[in-house]
DNA sequence: GAGAATGTTTTCAATAGCGAAGTAATTTAA
DNA sequence: TTAAATTACTTCGCTATTGAAAACATTCTC
């Protein structure tokens, strides 16, 4: 049994290093690392969001969101507008060009994945999933600085399906945030 | 499907996540790191290797196998010594002080993980094995620099337990590698 | 209101890991 | 034997990420 674990911990850092050498190789050809993709997803998603939303949804440390966002802002893909109703935030949201480069830039890891995931059977794609979802929920601690917003087995597939955040809209495209 | 697939991402990204944090705290509290216990508990299993080995069998490249190693030799926990029919590689074993470390620094998502994993139904043990080993497949590109050594959906259990090394054995502990 | 507690974002210093290039030893080929 | 190719390991420069703490803004409490 604890050999049936460790045999999971092995994959699992197998995956890791796959993910892992999945970043630099996109990052080599894209310019972007999947952590810069999946925010520009994410905020593509949400319309507008805050650093704060970007770092609880991609499940990176706030300091993590601030340095994405930062090259991303440079990289021309976003724009950013302060909050009117509370000012120590701001929101994020995509430019033409950012929403040019997410369609344009395939995940490689996404893709392998994604096209040899459509080849296994339904059933087991579902026990995949679900085997995925139980390892996460086992080696929850936390958030990286906050909670995942509740990690129950089930609520990994809401984490890119959100409401369009229950703010008072704030609308103003003004105050660009001064850099 | 597509939707399923990207769930699937997602959790291996919140997983990935959880690996990391682990790692930080881990390394917090007993100056190891996850990193490091592996290439610990490989070389325990070897008895002795060589840092090629250790790379492969770690999923790591040369590079980060260098450092790892190094890391370990000043903590005092391995020795090395020159290979006396290949003067290019030396052999890696654990130093009395690196086996008391390997058995006393417990890795937190090890522990949670096994723990945790030793609780659910042993049908739904070998599903996630099962799943986890078909994922490594998946998103398997290639060894960190060189190949996996033969990454099929069932060798992932065989990463820990491999023959006693098909050298000539090179026995004389001579030669500690000047530094 | 003043002050404390709380929340949001950024700055800073540190670290693991990597690829590429470099060095040295071994093997292969001629 | 000598040259070329291969293999093992290391050095170097770089990036992504983090935790801790700073810098402000907001809200709560009295």
């Amino acid at each position: 049994m604890e050999d049936r674990a460790l045999s999971c911990l092995l994959a699992l850092r197998r995956v890791l290093g796959a993910a892992e050498r999945n970043d630099r190789a996109l990052a080599r050809a894209t310019g972007l690392t999947t952590a810069q993709l999946l925010v520009l997803r994410i905020i593509e998603d949400a319309k507008e969001i805050t650093p704060k939303g970007i770092s609880t949804r991609a499940g990176v440390a706030p300091a993590s969101a601030t340095a994405l966002i930062e090259k991303l802002a440079q990289l021309g893909y976003l724009r950013r507008r302060r909050s009117e109703s509370d000012r120590r935030k701001y929101w994020v949201s995509l430019t033409e060009a950012g929403v040019a480069a997410l369609h344009s830039a395939p995940d490689p890891l996404h893709q392998r994945f994604s096209s040899a995931f459509d080849t296994i059977s339904n059933w087991e794609q579902a026990m995949i999933l679900s085997a995925l979802e139980r390892v996460a929920a086992l080696v929850a601690d936390e958030g990286p600085d906050q909670k995942p917003a509740g990690v129950g087995v089930h609520d990994i597939s809401s984490a890119l399906s959100f409401p369009p955040e229950p703010e008072p809209a704030d609308p103003q495209p003004a105050d660009p945030v001064a850099t």
